[in-house]
DNA sequence: CATAGCACTACGCTTAATATAGTATGCGCT
DNA sequence: AGCGCATACTATATTAAGCGTAGTGCTATG
């Protein structure tokens, strides 16, 4: 009970503020999804797959899955003829934009070696 | 050799801009890296390793080579006494404030609740 | 001379992401 | 009715990324 018999744990930093954020952007294809998403006012998931080129579906699945528990991602079934589905971002979403320009900005600056 | 004669590719698609850029700051712990870095002139290893909070030495000398070998981070072996390795970031690293920036804003509107 | 700190590397293991294939549903054509 | 095509995935097996733990080589410092 005595204040000073504290149990010397490890040396405590203030947490990283971005880290909650780099939890969900820095998993791969985040940020071109989200990308693409603020590009279009929704898209269907193979469209999705095709822009990003190449992202396996597993993927893709989980990732629109953790975007909408996070409430960035909207998935709406269209019961229209043919019924399909469609994803677009939240409010929260698209708030992700100045992120998103940003990194486009930076992209472009510094590494449009890459881009063919 | 007719030019109609083309091989029926992938149909190809625009590029995403941002690719490049999430190709960096999608793997795990760059976005943390420089926000610490931009944070302070430089830090060594045992500092970043204290700071990320639970990041493997193998990751985290992986991702410093990446970031280097992008030109993002200097890694500047000091041979004072005692002798030891900093990494600051480099003029190109430096110009991803504006990325930081608004990551930070967003993690802080929209995330706080993760932050204990 | 033992201990501690720094900057890593090495090892084996777990999780994440991949390629490829397959499922379920519905539509249009013949 | 049967076939092929499209959408939106899921399933399986393999590869890559990241992890925990331990250990190395070096230099102080007690």
């Amino acid at each position: 009970m005595s204040m000073s018999l504290q149990i010397d744990a490890a040396p405590t930093f203030p947490l990283c503020p971005i880290e909650p954020a780099a939890h969900i952007i820095g998993q791969k294809w985040t940020l071109q999804i989200v990308y693409f998403l603020l590009d279009s006012t929704s898209m269907r998931f193979c469209e999705l797959q095709d822009r990003l080129g190449g992202v396996n579906p597993s993927t893709l699945s989980s990732r629109l899955k953790m975007l909408e528990e996070e409430g960035i991602v909207r998935r709406t079934q269209i019961s229209a003829i043919p019924p399909h589905v469609e994803y677009s971002l939240t409010e929260k979403g698209r708030t992700l934009e100045d992120v998103i320009r940003a990194v486009t900005q930076w992209s472009n600056t510094w590494l449009c070696g890459r881009c063919s």
